[in-house]
DNA sequence: GTGAAAGCGCTAACAT
DNA sequence: ATGTTAGCGCTTTCAC
């Protein structure tokens, strides 16, 4: 490896001078920068990024927090939000380290921030009171979040705007008529661990049936097929009535069609349905492919890294865009409610 | 941040002697060992990262290329190859810096190895004969494959043992007492490129075949449900009399099964179906559920990664395993093909 | 516009 | 068993 040094005195400057050259920090004559330009090309002069990062006192990593666990299998679709983080990050000259994590543990990334290694921390499936914020804030390691706290105001974060994406397929499913709508959460457990996805999901829920002057009602289900085709029999045994289905929960709402179509229901024709929260390739997958409000996962991975990143640069972040509704993709699983609908149940 | 002098000083020692305490290149008292690590923990004392990868000339930084592209969607399984090779890198004292490459591109990823940035480079997707490979090798820059070149006897990889998987599956229809095997393979385009699974995979159902004394046909398809679709077709105008299948198409098969079962074909009763090479979640999210022969791609991940870093500890890894079957999970997709069958057809 | 020199925090060869 | 010292490759005052 050539270094520094060698540059210099075969360009017949100081090593200062050579770092003036490539950082530009310092004016140099353009006699001298190309001189020294062209002796680099010839030596094929890598800089040494360790001893950048030493000098520099940053590192120019970024851990992102991937929560992994024995119990439930690992979100898929995940993969969107990790690939827009690491690619915004190679944008700006950063690295993104996927750093798994059992039990959302925070420890070992705490120390290796604090060994230099990290320059700052992405936290995923963030719950509105997070003890891994509270104590990287306390402890000054800078964070960004895929989703957000109560007091999100003063965090740097990228979310979904739940109303505004939940208000899109409210207003689609009205605009087809339908007047009487499910909405499909996770358990009451989650909602009890505060994960703002559904807390604030089902808060918009029962604001915007209000809103639009439907009826919703809450049903909930684990994040499992299985799950999903329980769900429909609570469906067909109080709601058989509802025409829309509006789903927070990824997992079971494949079940939950395939459930309700097995006990007569046709959809689109009886029962209109749209994923608020998906995994795209399920929602193709699923029969029929299901019409989606999708996050923009991986524009919100970049924003949260790019906010980071704003922010250890101390450059200011005020007008970047920090909540995502996502786009409607109208597919087989949304149709209008047939006039003088009444449903039957074959069987 | 306290660093190692003022360590020193408080703890009325030299530097060295301090590093030696650390590294424990060197005996130390059991007295000055305790003063030492007493004096650290009472300061908060914590290493530099940056110094020592300086110091050491090693990052402990893997980068992992992942390919992206727009024209075909991510492979959402993947993430376990990648979550796999995280925790082990983590586990050695690694880490892993996800890479997103654009068409296969590598070139930034060379320049940040030969920066010292990254100590090596895992590589997915491999083909065959690839550029990727040769072009590492010519720079020095250390490699591990999940998957494998055609000399792959020199490489530090990990990869499926696709004879040996499909040889499960194989086994488990000849038990069940099907003759007639299709085998859903992908687009021939993908084939002349040459990846391993696809050349490596095909050559195998024709091996097993012979051996298994069973007829098989190989089907195309690209990776996506509607060529599934599609491919149901030609089996049912070409090879209705075919009972079991084969997939190393992990997207078209979903299709497929869907495809057949709407011509009338039921599954399992008329035709099973297993996976070879597949997406968990896909599998479990088909209708019926698929049974499978999957890779057990956190191990695979995992496993490349602890060969790329033995090799670069200089240490052999001769025993290691290299190549992986996977288990076969029964699902709902294969039955025994009943005594005396004949395909109806209900159309 | 350019150079000399100090130092980021660590390790290890060479003392003693 | 412990200390002295040089240096990894870079940046950045401070001089001229």
């Amino acid at each position: 490896m050539v270094k520094r040094s060698e540059v210099a005195r075969a360009a017949g400057v100081s090593e200062s001078t050579v770092s003036y050259v490539i950082t530009g920090s310092k004016p140099i004559s353009e006699a001298t920068k190309r001189r020294v330009h062209k002796v680099m090309e010839e030596m094929g002069y890598k800089p040494n990024a360790m001893a950048k990062a030493l000098r520099s006192g940053s590192s120019r990593m970024i851990a992102l927090l991937f929560n992994v666990s024995d119990h439930h299998g690992i979100n898929d679709g995940d993969i969107s939000y990790v690939l827009g983080a690491a690619n915004e990050a190679r944008k700006n000259g950063y690295h993104l380290i996927l750093w798994p994590a059992y039990d959302r543990e925070i420890e070992d990334a705490i120390l290796q921030a604090q060994t230099g290694l990290l320059d700052g921390i992405i936290l995923m499936e963030v719950r509105l009171q997070d003890d891994r914020v509270d104590l990287l804030h306390s402890l000054n390691i800078p964070v960004g979040l895929i989703g957000r706290t109560n007091n999100y105001e003063t965090e740097i974060y990228a979310d979904r705007d739940f109303e505004a994406a939940e208000e899109v397929a409210f207003a689609e499913l009205v605009r087809l008529g339908h007047t009487k709508i499910i909405f499909l959460s996770t358990t009451a457990k989650q909602y009890r661990e505060g994960y703002g996805a559904i807390v604030r999901g089902e808060k918009a829920a029962k604001f915007l049936g209000n809103k639009f002057d439907v009826e919703v009602q809450v049903i909930h289900a684990s994040n499992t097929i299985e799950s999903g085709i329980k769900a429909a029999d609570q469906f067909s045994e109080k709601f058989d009535d509802f025409t829309g289905i509006i789903s927070l929960n990824s997992e079971a709402v494949i079940g939950f069609a395939r459930g309700i179509q097995r006990l007569g229901f046709k959809v689109p024709k009886d029962v209109s349905i749209i994923c608020i929260d998906t995994i795209e390739q399920g929602a193709l997958d699923a029969e029929p492919s299901l019409t989606t409000v999708s996050p923009p996962a991986a524009e919100m991975g970049a924003a949260a890294v790019r906010g980071l990143i704003k922010s250890l640069r101390a450059e200011n972040d005020d007008n970047s865009e920090k909540l995502f509704v996502g786009k409607l993709v109208r597919r087989e699983s949304t149709a209008s409610v047939p006039s003088g609908r009444s449903i039957r149940k074959d069987r």
